[in-house]
DNA sequence: AGTATAATTCAAAAGGTGTCGAATAATCGA
DNA sequence: TCGATTATTCGACACCTTTTGAATTATACT
């Protein structure tokens, strides 16, 4: 999962996607203002489709998000569980700490 | 800071800082079993002194760890500062979508 | 079927990363 | 000062990543 969000582009994507939808809502529900999908994303990035596809792909096997197609375009969503986990896991790793300073 | 986790070598040191040592007492403070140094680090991960020496240069450029010099050795400590700084970003993340599920 | 749109796969070039040994620097103890 | 210990720097090599264009696949519309 670092490995995923060490690259700017993959940091960038994922970013994008955490403020355009909710984790739980997805991309491509609602009004077209909140859908993402990945010729957008790259035409904002200002990298070609192969590169976004390929970060795409990175991101997905890392779990950080989920894809599903709707038609000609592929909608990309953060994945709930995956970002509760990050969550959970600095944060105990905070108060382990915290515990021991005291 | 992602790209410096995203080595497991990395990854694992931080991670023993994390365990051996509270981020706000550091090592090199208290009895001897709380300590560890760059060579301690070394031996138990199996690699050599050069490479570990390496992955500490960037857990410290990436203000993950602060390293200080005990007479011969080099004592390693979690910086509180960043962990809680990446406790609080995925926390802020996962609130942020939490939002907009419901 | 044929055309257009959207995205993926592939191969290749360019640059970055991880690893180690040898050499160097810093510290301690005698 | 000398030798031992600890860690860093440097050079070199192998491997991995990123990026792109061209070709391919998938879908939609007529």
């Amino acid at each position: 999962m670092f490995k995923a969000l060490s690259n700017p582009h993959r940091l960038n994507i994922f970013m994008r996607l955490i403020s355009c939808c909710g984790a739980g809502t997805g991309c491509g529900v609602g009004p077209e203002k909140m859908r993402t999908c990945v010729g957008q994303l790259g035409h904002d990035l200002g990298i070609v489709p192969s590169t976004v596809s390929h970060h795409i792909k990175e991101l997905k096997q890392a779990s950080l998000i989920d894809i599903e197609r709707d038609g000609q375009k592929i909608f990309c969503r953060v994945d709930p569980a995956t970002l509760k986990a990050l969550s959970s896991f600095f944060v105990e790793l905070h108060e382990s700490t915290e515990n021991n300073s005291g």
